[in-house]
RNA sequence: GGCGGCGUAGCCAAGUGGCUAAGGCGACGGUCUGCAAAACCGUUAUUCGGCGGUUCAAUUCCGCCCGCCGCCUCCA
């Protein structure tokens, strides 16, 4: 396997600290608001790369923080007028609806900063007693100058940085390059006790003190959104090596932007696209589809277009393993392997394309064009095959199910992918159907296509489409909840 | 100004120093169908922003130019 590493700059074999086990820190959300799309990528991304060395055989240990603890979460929360606690605690939750949708895994850990105070005072206490930190009127600085190495992950001089740096009021710093790791409380803000007084951490101390709780030094994968290699990643390295005079982690791993329009998706713009909103429109797994659809590396354009052909993407990969399930189903399946014979061979090569593919720095845009390829194999196969072989079509739709176990597109149950998202249960609703199909039917019979298709017209109006089959009516629910049924 | 990235068909997008430049969406023609839908078969880049250079050979390496974008301040 090979990773671009941000740290070398460079594609390099991935070799774990441990052999058989990955250990991985993921940037997770400031709590402040509901997710937006840029977030999705960088959890889809990472959930990705995570069910990867997963398939691999790797055992993975996944940590993503939430930042329970912050500034915009204190502003947000005197705006609302409620407790900036209980504002970070609702949008925990809403987060994990958002990456439920998104068929983002929990992680292992999911640690938040305000349950971490004692570890992060504890490695601030040591960063004071190495020498590389100050204190300055109740608030807690790191000494960048102190670090050497200052800059090595953002490939930046303190030079280039000071040209460009300013302090804010009220700071009290003696380098301008110099970052908070302790705040002293202002009024009406969450504080806790420490030696140095009643104040909070700063930004980035928390993500060093829990990576290096729950994964201890030198760990294998750290990950985030491109924006964090600077400042938030090269102050975790200094804090952390700072510390620990060891290595922090071994690979960083970075996502590119979510472009709107070609526009960076900023809120002065106006254009951040929260999730919430978009699942509403869109289905979640052709969301997952478009965020992984190129390289993780490169920036990622939304557009509707864009999703529209998503949308159109996610149906026909629906439509292969409902044709599988079907065939599988029906009498038109037998024991006839010579008929099978190629195409399993066909199944192989796919299988170690769809690996070399991931295996070259997570490229999920040709695994997925591996997946499609899969899908114009099986239905040509179908297509072309009057007795398809049962145990080659069993083994078509069990690897259409570990790319997915890889890529996350389906949500599985009882190991099985879901390619309906929103099943009603609405036994009525359907029953109802069943009857409007058999009307249909029977008026097809007698020729009467006048009422045949007035039923099919209203139906799709109402967000059924009809197809006739010869082994009986297939229909299907269009938009964001998703239904396949059969009706023969 | 410093650092970094990108420019491949109508759109999205992978990729390679020489072998037919993946895949998706769209479009067009055909098969199937009462008509559709889905599926299948076929067509859709003699060419990879422009100009030079290196090379037997470049879209792929180098230089310059043009265009677009990101980071350097909170941000996935």
């Amino acid at each position: 396997m090979e990773v671009f590493n941000t740290l070398t700059g460079r594609k390099e074999p991935f070799l774990p600290r441990e052999a058989g086990r990955v250990s991985i820190y993921v940037c997770g959300p400031t709590t402040y608001n509901y997710i937006h799309l840029g977030n999705a990528r960088a959890l889809v991304v990472f959930d990705t790369i995570r069910r990867y060395f997963l398939y691999r055989g790797y055992r993975v240990t996944y940590v993503q923080n939430f930042t329970d603890v912050d500034d915009k979460i204190i502003n947000r929360a005197r705006e609302e007028g409620v407790e900036p606690a209980a504002l970070a605690a609702k949008y925990v939750d809403e987060y994990f609806v958002d990456a439920d949708a998104l068929n983002v895994r929990r992680a292992d850990v999911h640690p938040k900063v305000s349950e971490h105070i004692p570890e992060i005072i504890q490695l601030i206490q040591v960063l004071i007693d190495r020498g590389l930190a100050y204190t300055a009127n109740g608030d807690v600085y790191f000494a960048v100058r102190k670090f050497p190495e200052y800059g090595k992950l953002s490939k930046r001089s303190l030079d280039d940085l000071r040209a460009g740096a300013r302090v804010e009021v009220g700071e009290h710093k003696r380098d301008p390059l110099d970052f908070a790791l302790w705040k002293a409380a202002k009024p009406g803000e969450p504080w806790w006790d420490s030696p140095w007084g009643p104040g909070r951490p700063g930004w980035h101390i928390e993500c060093s003190a829990m990576a290096l709780k729950y994964l201890g030094e030198a760990f294998d994968i750290h990950g985030g959104g491109a924006d964090l290699i600077f400042p938030h990643h090269e102050n975790e390295i200094a804090q952390s090596e700072g510390a620990s005079r060891r290595p922090f982690a071994r690979y960083w791993i970075h996502n590119g932007f979510v472009t709107i329009r070609q526009e960076k998706m900023s809120k002065s713009l106006g254009n951040v696209s929260l999730v919430r909103e978009l699942t509403r429109i869109y289905p979640p797994p052709a969301l997952r589809l478009f965020l992984l659809s190129n390289h993780y590396r490169s920036p990622l354009d939304f557009t509707p277009e864009a999703m529209e052909a998503g949308v159109r993407a996610l149906e026909r990969l629906k439509t292969s393993v409902v044709l599988l399930r079907e065939v599988l189903d029906n009498a038109r399946v037998q024991d006839n392997p010579a008929d099978g014979a190629a195409l399993s061979a066909r199944l192989e090569e796919l299988r170690n394309r769809f690996e070399a593919a991931m295996d070259d720095d997570f490229n999920t845009a040709l695994a997925q064009a591996v997946l499609f390829d899969l899908v114009g194999e099986v239905n040509s196969y179908l297509h072309h095959v009057d007795r398809p072989d049962r145990a080659t079509v069993q083994r078509a739709l069990d690897l259409f199910a570990t790319f997915n176990r890889v890529l996350g597109i389906f949500p599985e149950r009882d190991g099985q992918m879901v390619v309906e998202t929103g099943v009603s249960a609405d036994d009525f609703a359907h029953r109802l159907l069943d009857l409007l199909i058999a009307v249909r039917q029977e008026a097809r019979r007698r020729k009467d296509f006048t009422t045949a298709d007035r039923i099919r017209d209203g139906l799709r109006a109402l967000g059924i489409v009809l197809e006739d089959t010869p082994q009986g009516v297939r229909w299907k629910r269009t938009g964001a909840g998703n239904t396949i049924g059969k009706s023969s």
